[in-house]
DNA sequence: GAAGGTCCTG
DNA sequence: CAGGACCTTC
């Protein structure tokens, strides 16, 4: 029997309509984008879960638990050192990048504007960090301590009203708040700060009210313990402030990272009913025992290139071909989490249901398209993501919710608060040009966008401050990305045509595949990012159109590559917003 | 001529 | 990944 016509059949409709741009896609395409219609038209897709009142109840429960845990993790987090292995590998990246850096500005000392201050900084940063740490730490320590000593002397109708007062950093301010948090490294420190001072004016309250109930001597000693405690921690908080304004940028996040905790594992995160797995009969059939391709599964939990054990071919020929199942609208199930965080994000937010995709750059996106996507309060959307996915969601959390036991005891915290938001947009973290994270990033969105457009790329970097070096430089990224894709592409065709492969349809990347780990590798090392569907498909299509070529001999025309890159400039898809959010940066 | 690509090299 | 040469497009 031959496989190739049992596979192949159903396919050739979807295959087609790959290589065609559809005109279903109805996302308005910007000029500069013209014919770059998105044959995947992964923003209709989730709607269908979404329309499923389970997955969004379950998702919802999830999401509180979620939070519920994160907050409690808040709470009971003894600053510890971060994991070594990412710290490692965030220190090494650091450094070449740094190397990078120096030598770049030899060659260009002038374009790069406010450049970094330089190598020094890389070891101070980690002795520093700790001793911040500690600071805080015991900072902590006297807070608790000096509460302690007040609420005793005060009465326990205080407590009551305490903590456990269900305010939580509501109401308009709260969406502008973790919308700085969306998009800056600061956002931590707005939050924190101004949900202190939220807390501060509670606390306010309290202090005019409370001597009126109590006996004078602890009113007395009321006043001691709240003058010595306000001295402390404003002497605290302006030492530790101190050493930050001395210190090279990232502190203020690094010193986030560390107090989130770094958050272990993602949660088990529910996959929306029968959502992350090839439902095809012959997706199915095609995994290696049993094997289930991890499609759509959040990431969280499941180390995504490293499958037990890999397939002796690279592209698992033949047995995959037919994961083509239809129209991408008839398989729901395989969108990646991100695509559904995005796409509740947007239910939420209101204005439109696929309204919150960039529909191709829009002119100035960076400043118009951030208060409603980041902006928006994710208050479980954010249990879909990661940990390092999230680092920045997660950031306010802790200290909102750490306890605003120690906060209502304050007021000079107030007066930094102007200081440090004054910093944080002073500090170079705008006007650095790029760092490892930027890198970073942009190789996730290479997963959507192989060519994206200057303007595309202005947009999902708003802490980046363009300049023509700049935007060369990441124009050049990709550039190598889509080298570094291309070889790949070409390399699997060649294989898979030496393997005896005839049929270009049996070649279908997946995620067992040895290319999709190369891949993966290169784009998404450290696999903190589910790799998206849509790229698997954009990778099983050039590599297929690479296939064709070469065995039709094409490849001794100097150009042949051309019209592949042709059409997979042509297939770029839209970038999740959430990508946008600067804690992808960092 | 600027912008953006590829190819090649280190 | 960056730099540079070279090409194409607008």
């Amino acid at each position: 029997m031959d496989p190739n016509s049992i596979l192949l059949s159903p396919q050739t409709r979807t295959c087609s309509h790959l290589a065609e741009p559809c005109m279903e896609g109805e996302r308005s395409p910007s000029p500069q984008e013209l014919g770059r219609d998105s044959p995947f038209p992964w923003n209709q897709v989730p709607s269908s879960s979404l329309a499923d009142p389970t997955w969004f109840g379950n998702e919802h429960v999830q999401a509180k638990r979620a939070r519920v845990e994160t907050i409690i993790r808040g709470m009971c987090l003894s600053p510890g050192p971060p994991v070594p292995g990412n710290a490692r590998a965030r220190a090494s990246l650091c450094c070449l990048e740094k190397a990078r850096e120096r030598k770049r500005k030899q060659s260009l000392p002038m374009q790069q504007g406010t450049l970094k201050p330089g190598p020094a900084r890389a070891g101070g940063n980690r002795k520093r960090g700790p001793w911040v740490r500690e600071q805080l730490h015991l900072l902590k320590q006297q807070l608790r301590h000096l509460q302690a000593h007040i609420l005793q002397a005060a009465e326990p109708r205080d407590a009551a009203q305490g903590p456990g007062g269900a305010d939580k950093g509501k109401g308009p301010l709260s969406v502008k708040q973790t919308n700085g948090c969306g998009s800056s490294p600061w956002a931590m420190d707005g939050g924190h700060h101004q949900g202190s001072s939220k807390d501060l004016s509670r606390a306010e309250k309290h202090r005019v009210s409370e001597p009126r109930f109590l006996p004078s001597g602890a009113q007395a000693l009321l006043e001691v313990l709240r003058k010595e405690l306000t001295g402390a921690v404003s002497q605290a908080v302006d030492s530790v402030l101190q050493k930050m304004l001395l210190d090279p940028p990232g502190h203020l996040a690094q010193l986030c990272r560390s107090f989130q905790g770094l958050v272990p594992e993602g949660k088990g995160e529910p996959s929306p009913p029968g959502g992350g797995v090839y439902k095809g009969p012959f997706a199915l059939a095609a995994l290696p025992r049993g094997v289930q391709p991890e499609a759509g599964v959040p990431l969280g939990n499941l180390p995504l290139a490293k499958p037990p054990d890999s397939p002796r071919y690279p592209i698992s020929p033949r047995v995959i071909s037919k994961s083509y199942e239809g129209p991408p609208a008839n398989r729901p199930l395989t969108m990646p989490s991100h695509v559904q965080e995005n796409q509740i994000l947007s239910h939420l937010l209101g204005p439109g249901p696929n309204g919150h995709w960039s529909g191709g750059p829009p002119q100035d996106s960076s400043s118009q398209s951030h208060p409603s996507s980041e902006s928006a309060p994710r208050p479980w959307g954010a249990s879909k993501l990661r940990p390092s996915v999230l680092s920045q969601q997660q950031c306010p959390l802790p200290f909102t919710s750490t306890r605003l036991e120690s906060l209502p005891l304050l007021p000079s915290v107030k007066m930094e608060q102007g200081g440090l938001q004054a910093l944080s947009e002073a500090l170079p973290f705008s006007s650095e040009g790029l760092n490892p994270g930027h890198l970073k990033k942009a190789k996730l969105m290479f997963f959507f966008t192989r060519y994206p457009s200057s303007n595309l790329l202005k947009a999902y970097f708003p802490d980046v401050q363009f300049n023509r070096c700049i935007t060369s430089q990441m124009i050049k990224w990709f550039s190598n990305f889509r080298e570094f894709y291309y070889i790949q592409m070409e390399k699997y065709a060649r294989q898979a045509i030496s393997d005896g492969v005839t049929n270009p349809k049996m070649l279908v990347v997946l995620r067992d595949s040895e290319l999709f780990r190369a891949l993966n590798m290169h784009y998404n090392k450290g696999n903190d990012f589910e790799v998206p569907d849509c790229f698997l498909e954009i990778a099983s299509l050039t590599l297929q159109e690479f296939f064709r070529a070469v065995s039709a001999g094409k490849d001794s025309d100097p150009s042949w590559k051309k019209p592949i890159y042709k059409i997979i400039s042509k297939l770029d898809s839209d970038i999740p917003e959430i990508l946008k959010s600067s804690s992808y940066s960092q």
